[in-house]
DNA sequence: AACCAGGACGTGA
DNA sequence: TCACGTCATGGT
């Protein structure tokens, strides 16, 4: 079997055990309560709200960002302009609870500035890397669920999984795996939504840091076996 | 009670 | 380039 087939392979398997996850989760405008959509066309208000959780989910369980959006959302600053005009107590407050405060708040008020500076234009991927805060994998993971175009993001699980699984070394730069996928699947940003939330549902059910293989629905395709 | 979580940046070699 | 150190809260 090729990469190609076993990729595709790989992804109906996880499909058919977790369910389609319906990546980024948003809050809803109605309540407060988290709610997964599809990745269907976004608003103003959500694209902009997936590229703060992008941003504050850095190395932080999204548990902890939940918090930090709810704050964000009940003081009205989940829009740039908001963002850039609280005062640096009130910022810092709202985002405590998923760490690293003091660099997000910085990396917030940065990217605030950048997304009023595009008027609505999509920014290109070296624009916002460019942008201090944002990485490969916070630009790709906004580029994917904001913007809607097929990119493959690669995170700590990707690598984690793949590795194990033996289609990509450990340590393997970014943009060669990021390029791997990307060149074994069709070029559709629901097929690239969809994969890497079902790689962080995976990860998080089975291929832990020590893994769980009890009952791995990808044990079949494992060189650990 | 250590360990980990959907990284990025700065530094010295 | 590469290997580390730093940043920090909350759940297990």
């Amino acid at each position: 079997m090729g990469d190609k087939e076993k990729l595709v392979h790989i992804y109906r398997t996880m499909l058919a055990e977790y369910g389609c996850q319906g990546w980024w989760p948003v809050i809803s405008n109605k309540t407060l309560l988290c709610e997964y959509h599809a990745g269907a066309p976004r608003n103003k208000e959500e694209q902009f709200e997936i590229c703060l959780g992008a941003i504050l989910t850095q190395n932080t369980a999204w548990s902890n960002v939940q918090k930090a959006l709810i704050n964000l959302k009940r003081i009205g600053a989940l829009s740039p302009e908001k963002i850039l005009s609280l005062k640096k107590e009130k910022l810092l407050s709202a985002i405590r609870p998923c760490g690293y405060f003091n660099q997000k708040a910085k990396k917030l008020l940065e990217f605030s500035r950048f997304y009023i500076s595009l008027s609505g234009r999509t920014p290109s991927r070296q624009e916002l890397l460019s942008v201090w805060g944002i990485g490969k994998e916070t630009a790709d993971s906004m580029l994917l669920y904001a913007c809607g175009m097929p990119i493959f993001v690669v995170d700590a699980y990707t690598r984690r999984i793949f590795s194990r699984l033996g289609l990509v070394k450990e340590k393997e730069e970014y943009e060669n795996i990021r390029k791997f996928f990307e060149k074994n699947l069709r070029k559709d940003a629901k097929l690239c939504q969809e994969f890497h939330a079902l790689i962080v549902e995976h990860a998080k059910r089975h291929c832990t840091k020590k893994p769980k293989c009890q009952g791995c629905p990808l044990s079949k395709f494992c060189k650990r076996n």
